[in-house]
DNA sequence: CTTTATTTTTGACGCATCGTCACATTAGAG
DNA sequence: CTCTAATGTGACGATGCGTCAAAAATAAAG
């Protein structure tokens, strides 16, 4: 008795493998084109192994967005730490949401494919869980913020508007103008004139315009705040997307 | 020659009965839970008649979806018609794409997976267009509202924004704050707290007030507004939703 | 080294669904 | 009534999903 007791992290090890190679096919053939007969012919295991990880693709499918979200919410860490009032530091986490939409366009749109009834209804309930709770520690970043722009009196709350509000409605936003602009990036449309770096900061520059969070956009020159986001915050980032972009 | 030549007519009808049933079938099952085996048992039509109007599944699905942005381009023609100031006309832009999204979640969220790349990547090009083109009225409703606000006077337009960013950013934020609190409904979350009304209200106002569009939140008594969009604007589709959130 | 108990892996199998296509049906013109 | 072309039908092959009984791997005990 006691026999093989697989290592835990070589488990963990194999999950990404098998994520990995899941998104190489969804890059390729879109998410559409996924199958696990697909996954399992460009890996070293079998189906009943690729089985042990996920339950079902729709389960893969929420397991890739998760992995995602993480590498967000690492990218918001950095935001929250920027050197800057409370107003540059908020409109970093903008600024960082949508890099990240740009560097992963493909996991990106599986976030949206996520909040999909047809997948979320397959998923397991342990990795739904683990999705909201990713989503909390988002929003608690912009929380922070929040928080540190109230004891500075750069923001000023109107009675009717919690901090929680104020961190959805900022989320939201850049959710909304992020999924709507990204798919016209490959299709033509009344939105092909829009720029996506462009709109995010003008949309994020209104609604804080709106919750009186200072400075205001007049009073501050913003192309020099987002030339530190591009040299000092995210270097490397904006480094590989004009990579990207170029090649 | 000259045989059995079909009403074009009864071709539209027989189309909105194929819809109609995917739409039951889907409320009842969930999108995933949709199979064209599934529509044909419940049609008196078979297979191959169901493949003539759609080329699989997904076209079937964006189809259901511009059904449903038709519905709400009609909602927004009757916003665009509110007597009142431009502010409330352009809030009542958003009020209707609220009501319409939670009288008929279903379809909303058809709207959300239709914009996935695993469905447009299979629609046919026909209806990609036609969505495009609903998509492109919707925005044209807002900027009607927008360019009667800037006649007026009420609205100012920032040197560096155009009409067209104005309406899109107002349609990505209602659209963000819809899509992501729509999903909370059934779930428990961070946003269980948040209310879908109340939200869009704020997120409204705190965007309008950044564009400078008069009345201010503060300038007027935006309660009384909302009271006249449910008894005056939409009071059948009030009525309708009260109903359905009762029984 | 062999045995044994247990975990892990495997891939063939059964089932569901998709989309097609050869054939049947239909309605009007001749 | 017959002929013809548009339209409808549903059986069929193909694909992909998820399972499960059997095989392989492992490590401690004998």
């Amino acid at each position: 008795m006691s026999p093989k007791i697989i290592d835990h992290c070589a488990l963990e090890a194999r999950e990404e493998e098998i994520m990995i190679t899941a998104l190489d096919i969804i890059t390729e053939l879109g998410v559409a084109g996924l199958t696990i007969d697909k996954v399992v012919a460009k890996l070293p295991y079998s189906k009943g192994t690729v089985y042990n990880h996920f339950t079902c693709k729709e389960d893969l499918l929420t397991g890739l967005c998760n992995r995602s979200v993480k590498n967000v919410a690492a990218l918001f860490c950095r935001a929250v730490a920027f050197e800057g009032s409370s107003r540059e530091r908020i409109l970093a986490i903008g600024y960082a949401y949508m890099l990240h939409s740009l560097l992963n366009p493909t996991e990106f749109m599986l976030v949206i494919s996520a909040k999909t009834p047809s997948i979320r209804e397959k998923s397991t309930e342990k990795r739904q869980e683990e999705h909201l709770a990713l989503e909390s520690k988002l929003l608690g970043s912009i929380l922070q913020i929040i928080s540190t722009g109230l004891a500075s009196g750069e923001l000023n709350l109107q009675p009717h508007l919690s901090p929680a509000q104020v961190a959805f409605s900022l989320w939201s936003m850049c959710f909304g103008t992020i999924a709507l602009l990204h798919e016209s990036l490959d299709r033509c449309s009344v939105r092909t004139e829009m720029n996506l770096e462009r709109e995010l900061i003008n949309h994020s520059n209104l609604l804080l315009d709106g919750l009186n969070w200072q400075p205001y956009t007049q009073e501050h020159d913003w192309t020099d705040t987002i030339y530190k986001y591009k040299t000092l915050l995210f270097p490397h980032e904006v480094k590989q997307l004009k990579r990207l972009q170029n090649g």
